[in-house]
DNA sequence: TCCAATTATCATGATCATATGATGATCCTC
DNA sequence: GAGGATCATCATATGATCATGATAATTGGA
């Protein structure tokens, strides 16, 4: 419910690199064994994030991934914007496409306001935001 | 997001059998027909409801589906529990099993709020909410 | 009792999300 | 410029979801 298996593994990715002090990249082989993840398959996730600009990969020796700008201008929306959708109007629940604030379907007022916190959360939350509130969780250390 | 195809079908068709205020039963293909939904997909979906006992089914000329019990004493969750998970603690967004509140992660408290609040939309909405809202919105009536 | 209406169920297929493994492309270091 | 490190990409596999079509089982009514 909510967030693709992909997205999660973006998610949780991107927040492994930001809270990854040193400059230097981190290979994808080290933050998919930091988080279990199959390695291949977050090898195309990163990508996919590296492609619309969000993340930085640099190849060959050294190389590896990271933010591509401060991680206090990375909303969770951007990222997870890659692989689900984060639909600025509420979608309506009941799937009619005309649903609107003028022509309303049984759920709409109640469905709407709900709709607009899950938005809002992707949205108006940064990768900093949740770093700062816990600097660094157990379970999302980045082996080294 | 949120909702998978065939919860959407059963909570529109919920819907529709609540919304049609004649005793008798509604045969799928009417459904069907109304909310444009495959015929044979909408059967089975209805049938599973059926099985756990939120609707009635009767075979035979005059037969179709009904509400097994009335629109007030019925939950979205009710419905959509049968397909999609409705979480009652809310799962931790970065996927951390032993995530709780004495063991936050990085996106714990933001994430909860909004969590709490769709389980309560699906948990805390009855199909008569629904209806009582907005009797026949357009789009659900069922096709006589 | 037989027929038609209707749900129940089965076999199958399409599409997508989620992977896995192999190979190609690029880059740093020596 | 050679070799190894690392990301990039391709081909393929697997399971779930979504769907279709055919057939079986049940029921009411002529």
């Amino acid at each position: 419910m909510i967030l693709s298996q992909t997205a999660l593994y973006a998610l949780r990715a991107t927040l492994c690199l930001a809270g990854h002090d040193t400059p230097e990249p981190v290979r994808v082989e080290d933050i998919a064994e930091s988080l279990d993840v199959p390695r291949n398959y977050l090898s195309k996730i990163l990508h996919v994030l590296a492609r619309s600009g969000l993340l930085a990969s640099t190849r060959g020796p050294g190389g590896g991934f990271q933010l591509a700008r401060p991680a206090a201008e990375l909303t969770l929306a951007d990222i997870v914007e890659q692989f689900d959708e984060v639909a600025d109007e509420p979608h309506c629940l009941l799937g009619r496409p005309q649903c609107s604030d003028q022509d309303p379907c049984a759920a709409h007022d109640r469905w709407r306001s709900v709709s607009v916190a899950v938005n809002q959360f992707f949205r108006g939350t940064s990768v900093a935001d949740l770093l700062r509130d816990r600097p660094l969780a157990k379970g999302f250390e980045v082996a080294v």
